[in-house]
RNA sequence: GCCCCUGUAGCUCAGUGGAUAGAGCACUGGUCUCCGGAACCAGGUGCGCAGGUUCAAUUCCUGCCAGGGGCACCA
């Protein structure tokens, strides 16, 4: 595909070689107005060299580039030369290039031969998968698609939390209060009730705590009974999250939870004795992080057993010789940012240079509208039930809008759980957010659904015109396809009958979408993708509602059909590395 | 108390060291013999406050204010 923003230098370095071509491409920028043209070099920068006003350079250089092929006018306006891209051009250009990498469009091989670890999700066995983990799941889901589709090798890890002091809790709740043949019925929510039972009465029965710990002990010196019941947890629970994930269309590579690791702890310990990291303090060992205005990393606590940031120490280190990562990325809430700069900056002082490659993606909190989360109160929102919800919600729409579709309920789910996920992708990372059931199943605007019917819509018309692949198109009028596709694109098409501005926006997402996946890798954030595809949603749809496709003229059909055919495609791939599903109807 | 994040339109959010700061929702009105109305079009006195750097700051720096999070035996 062509690069314009490179031509643009190229012209501009031919006629003023005393300047760097990176220095131009980086001070590049867009204009803010359409009627401003698509790319813009301001000349402030330029003032010293040629002293002079950067309006009086700027009418020079754009009056002393040269015509081109690429440019349909260069202008300045004020002290900003302004581009306009060959709308024919740039149209023919984004087109054959959709055609020829189909549904490879926008990936690359960049991250050819490394290895990427996505460690996300990680839900607490016996606790409720809630919209607190829709996060992590979705974005962590999403980048590691995204990774993949820039041909990186991605290892998609659960870090489990299956191990822990909560199991001492759990063991102690449900030997007191518990039903085997109740909780296999209902596994999560039974168990949440023991585990919320247990704290309702440890504020009366404090001892219940020691024995809760003495639980825990007990497991990790490989009690039968303790084992046996932790193991039954496990499972229970991961049934039930697998169901979810299936749902949600979501697998991993690994499902090595921190149990995993915990015959591997005793090593980390040692290393850092080595090193001369560990300092014993009230008992406890400790890496002092005081120079790093930090506080300590607590290795062990004062009765010996570890803690979280020690198993993850381990993690981290048997990732490293286990997968030899590029990128070891840590989908985890920003309550956890100051857990991840301390085992960062331990991993660095034990002498590992990797330390580097190890990179906590934060997000902010989920709370609901009448106040937070907590697990142990057991007020929790069911990430199961808002999907459920959001499915109900579609198949509702469909009943009145579209009773005769087939495949409703696989449409509906499709649909359905695309709101959610797209709505979770919709905002940077970082932001604190609210859940709101109105919010969720809104269908309106800028949602996934939304997205999705523009991809239906289009479909609908190919489907109209019997259009299934590019070939088809010329094939129209009774005609054969072309024995040679690329050529007819190439002399058969007249792309000037796509330069109205409606399908020019369209021509210019479509062409944008390759640099956003990029971009979107290199800031681990997947919204970039999800805005991508909005604006091409919508870009589609004024283009859609302004011009009609199935023309008589064969010319204007033929160049049309492939607008859309490419905005469909385009719109799928996107949608798909969200993790989201592009019905053909709905 | 210290550290981190956030503060843009009524609401949810984009955005850039520079040219008139944008979308969606909600609200009001309109499009509709035509390929899917989950659509399209029209309607707007908003960058928390105060300094500083710069030719140029909503964007970078400092302070303050507000909200959230974190700060040793939970994860």
């Amino acid at each position: 595909m062509i690069d314009f923003k490179e031509k643009l230098v190229d012209l501009f370095i031919e006629k003023y070689d005393q300047f760097e071509r990176d220095e131009i491409m980086e001070i590049i920028e867009t204009p803010p107005q359409e009627d401003m043209g698509d790319l813009a070099l301001p000349c402030f920068k330029f003032a010293r060299e040629f002293r002079k006003a950067p309006n009086l350079i700027a009418e020079e250089i754009s009056a002393n580039l040269p015509d081109n092929e690429y440019f349909q006018e260069i202008k300045n306006m004020g002290p900003y030369v302004n581009f306009f891209v060959n709308k024919e051009l740039i149209a023919s250009s984004v087109i054959k290039n959709v055609y020829a990498k189909g549904e490879k469009y926008g990936s690359s091989t960049l991250g050819e031969g490394k290895n990427v670890i996505v460690e996300f999700s990680s839900p607490n066995i016996a606790k409720p998968f809630s919209i607190a983990h829709i996060r992590t799941t979705v974005i962590g889901h999403a980048l590691r698609n995204i990774y993949k589709f820039l041909g990186f090798n991605t290892i998609a890890i659960n870090h489990l939390g299956d191990y822990g002091t909560q199991f001492g809790k759990l063991i102690v709740a449900f030997k007191t209060w518990g039903d085997k043949e109740v909780v296999e019925k209902d596994p999560i929510p039974e168990l949440l009730k023991l585990y919320v039972k247990f704290h309702d009465v440890a504020e009366e029965k404090p001892e219940l705590e020691d024995e809760a710990r003495e639980w825990f002990k007990k497991l990790e010196e490989g009690d039968e009974e303790a084992y046996q019941l932790w193991e039954w947890f496990r499972e229970v629970s991961l049934k039930e999250f697998n169901r979810i994930y299936e749902m949600m269309g979501i697998d991993f590579d690994s499902y090595a939870g921190e149990s995993f690791y915990s015959d591997k702890m005793d090593a980390v310990i040692e290393l850092l004795e080595e090193k001369g990291l560990l300092e014993d303090s009230e008992g406890a060992k400790i890496v002092d992080l005081e120079e790093f205005n930090m506080p300590p990393a607590l290795i062990t606590k004062s009765d010996g057993s570890t803690l979280y940031i020690t198993r993850d120490l381990a993690a981290a280190i048997y990732r490293k010789e286990t997968y030899d990562f590029y990128k070891n990325i840590y989908v985890v809430g920003s309550q956890q940012i100051l857990h991840f700069q301390q085992m960062f900056k331990v991993l660095e002082l034990a002498g590992f240079d990797w330390a580097q490659d190890c990179i906590h993606i934060p997000f902010g909190m989920v709370s609901m509208e009448d106040g937070t989360m907590s697990t142990r109160r057991g007020r929790v929102v069911f990430l199961e039930d808002v999907l459920n919800k959001a499915i109900e919600k579609t198949r509702e729409i469909i009943a009145e809008k579209n009773p005769d579709l087939p495949d409703k309920e696989k449409v509906a789910r499709e649909v359905g759980i695309g709101a959610i996920l797209f709505q979770e992708l919709s905002h940077s990372r970082i932001k604190d957010y609210l859940f709101s059931w109105d919010t969720a199943l809104s269908f309106e605007g800028e949602t996934g659904p939304y997205v999705q019917y523009t991809h239906a819509r289009a479909n609908s018309v190919l489907e109209r015109a019997n259009i299934r692949t590019c070939a088809d198109i010329f094939a129209l009028d009774g005609g054969e396809a072309p024995a040679d596709l690329d050529a007819a694109l190439e002399n058969n098409v007249d792309f000037g009958l796509l330069v109205e501005d409606e399908a020019y926006q369209v021509i210019k997402q479509i062409y944008a979408f390759p640099d956003t996946v990029i971009k979107a890798m290199k800031r681990n954030e997947p919204f970039l993708v999800t805005r991508n595809i909005i604006e091409l949603a919508q870009a589609f749809n004024k283009f859609y509602h302004e011009y009609p496709i199935l023309v008589d003229d064969p010319e204007i059909r033929k160049a049309r059909l492939l607008l859309v055919l490419s905005a469909k495609n385009v719109i799928k791939i996107g949608l798909n590395l969200l993790g989201i599903e592009a019905p053909e109807k709905m």
